[in-house]
DNA sequence: CTATTATAGTTTGCATACAAATTAAATTAC
DNA sequence: GTAATTTAATTTGTATGCAAACTATAATAG
């Protein structure tokens, strides 16, 4: 076994860390600005693009941890951003509907991808797609390892 | 201003978000048998690079922020990995030194590599060194932010 | 030489990430 | 039709990630 294959700048792992935190740092000032985190604007994210949806198909679009979720909803909550009703149909299910306020906060977030992608001067379109494109072959990779 | 750009499939941020957690999670049953976490395990692959770092250049090369750090040593310390030690030229600094047990968990260490490769077996191995450069540009431009 | 400033680390408070335990409701088994 | 199982979501405990405040020491200024 080759010891290089453990020095860091050889790990893919190490790099998504940096690029994961890196990114959500980015965020973070733009954020501010709408008074939410990162991770509540993954979930507004999925919401403006599907709203009256459920919780467990919310999770399944996010691919964030529910413990996780059930927090970050409430906080939304908190902030009158979105409602929680429980199904009717099944009680044990609910479903997370936008307030006014919610879909307001959309025409600020439209101000952002383009202020994100200048972070990134200098990678081109054809890279950016690239990146992507390999992104998602990981996540579907590690994904089946569950 | 295109409201796809707010598609969460249209996001390298949510991509990288995911991705980090995947990865995470993909490494912590291999790294219970260490009994370390991942970020306790990044630390120890700077550390069998290069023993008795300074706390500062351990933050540099890692990129972990420095107030987890403190608790990160604190843990390691505790589990007999390595100890710290003030410097005698500038009491402010502390030097971290690898013990036996932490240079002998190398050994076992050697063993994860492979594993983790394993776990994305649709990517070429040019894909992944593609993967690494476009990451690597990120990180600089991403860095450059701050 | 004393006051100011800068540097190295630690501590604190908040927001996740996640496994595991728990609660409540619906479904299946027999 | 009741028990066992499954599903949806929440709660709990541990480990970060990070900004901000803080402590201790060193270097600089005047």
């Amino acid at each position: 076994m080759n010891s290089d294959q453990l020095l860091l700048s050889n790990q893919i792992c190490h790099r998504a860390y940096v690029l994961s935190n890196a990114i959500t740092r980015a965020y973070r000032p733009l954020l501010n600005a709408l008074d939410i985190t990162y991770p509540q604007y993954v979930v507004m994210m999925a919401l403006w693009e599907q709203d009256e949806i459920e919780i467990n198909q919310l999770l399944k679009k996010t691919l964030i941890d529910a413990g996780a979720m059930s927090l970050i909803l409430k906080k939304l909550q908190a902030k009158s951003l979105l409602s929680l009703t429980a199904s009717e149909a099944d009680k044990r299910i609910k479903v997370v509907v936008l307030t006014d306020k919610g879909h307001n906060l959309k025409v600020l977030a439209l101000e952002i991808p383009a202020k994100i992608k200048s972070c990134a001067p200098s990678l081109t379109q054809a890279e950016i797609n690239t990146f992507k494109a390999l992104a998602d072959k990981l996540n579907s990779d590690l994904l089946e390892m569950n």
